[in-house]
RNA sequence: UGAGUGAACCGUCUUGUCGCUCCGGUAUUUACCGGAGAGGAAAGUCCGGACACCACAGAGCAGUAUAGCGGAUAACCUCCGUCCACCGUAAGGUGAGGACCAGUGGCACAGAAACCAAGUACAGUUCGGCUGUAGUGAAAAGGCUAAACUCUAUACGGUGCAAUGCCAAAUAAACCCGCGUUAUAAGAUUGGCUCGGUCGAGCGGGAGGGUAGGCAGCUAAAGAUAAUCGGUAACAAUUAUCGCAGAUAAAUGACAAGACUUGACAGAAUCCGGCUUAUAGGUUCACUCAAUUU
RNA sequence: GGCACCUUGGCCGAGUGGCUAGGCAGCGGUCUGCAAAACCGUUUACAGCAGUUCGAAUCUGCUAGGUGCCU
């Protein structure tokens, strides 16, 4: 195992818009409070397994910095856990953080790791 | 010692591991090395500019803003000094602080009477609709009101980096309605209107459709720090040193260990000067009042 | 990021600086065997904080919340 695994480059990341409305129109969800996936298989030109985007909607939370830092720590727990995915094609996903408070890491980290789970189940069958 | 006033500044830090963005180098297709990486308010968008385009920006009206006096500045609804008014024992603080002897309007309730005046009660009287007192009210006939219209002085052209320029990709031609085609010309430039200037053969609307990627603008700037010097000060001049974010679904995080005062408000998006608002705690300097001691 | 606006009871909505209309809804009553309708009564407001003024929903500034536009 090599070190670039535990990477997240800016390659990774959902910018087409395109594809972020194809995702939310036809994509599928999984939730495990306050986390929520919405991802969709679908092929793509770029060369990575995976594009990932993080949200957090402005409504809930309402101040920069508590958003920014939401986002931090989303990103930080998908970095770490990124090997664990399973996926057997190409797919965009999306994380949105739907509860009104600040977490903290540890819960941040859990939660994903469930979702991540669910969805390799799924993905599998 | 206590209470207070006014300025200026800091606003968690250190080490290690993993990770993010940009720049430079090596290597060459994803790695390694080095460097840099949010704020005093980055916020609100409330003022003022720079910059870009519209004619380097025209005329008049309309409109908006400002308002003791003097200065600073690129400019300002900013800042400094000072006069006056009010508040405070004081240090200090606050002030849209020109003009109702140019004109027009407004002055609820109460009161006999409220803004071209008119005239209540009582008393006095030189008998004149004269004088005084009472009473209501913020104000009773000369006042208040311009953050009422207005006048005076001064300033202001418009739109804003989603400006603007370039590259790439995509499509759509036709249809319906109105106006116009060598002129007294539709329309565009201009925005509330009029004029002037320039361009001008197509223009405006409806319905329907395509694209919504990249590059430049983009960070070196009315720049920061220190010293000297001019000025009461804001500020200006000279010299030396430094080289200080530049993302674009949008970069600063996680973990471990340690320290203390246990860490507030809060995240750049074209860039500066201010104002306003939010802000745990701490530091320094100057000054005032009170008490005590020498 | 930039620009333009809005805020009056639970809801809609009028309002020349001088006690904040009106409708719907709610509550109580009359009527009815019970309800509906109708009628009578009644509760609840100028987003907040300052300033100008004798006196602000109204004029001015700041703050909070909300809406629309741009390519």
């Amino acid at each position: 195992m090599t070190n670039h695994r535990y990477k997240l480059p800016k390659s990774y990341s959902l910018k087409r818009k395109l594809l972020i409305e194809a995702l939310f129109n036809k994509g599928y969800s999984l939730t495990s409070f306050p986390l929520r996936l919405v991802y969709l298989p679908i092929s793509y030109p770029e060369n990575t397994p995976f594009l990932v985007g993080f949200s957090v909607p402005k409504k809930k939370i309402k101040k920069a910095v508590n958003r920014n830092r939401i986002k931090r720590l989303m990103r930080e727990s998908f970095r770490k856990q990124q090997q664990e995915l399973n996926l057997p094609q190409k797919t965009i996903m999306m994380w949105i953080y739907s509860g009104k408070k600040m977490p903290d890491y540890n819960t941040i980290y859990q939660k994903m790791s469930l979702i991540i789970n669910d969805l390799n189940k799924i993905e599998q069958q």
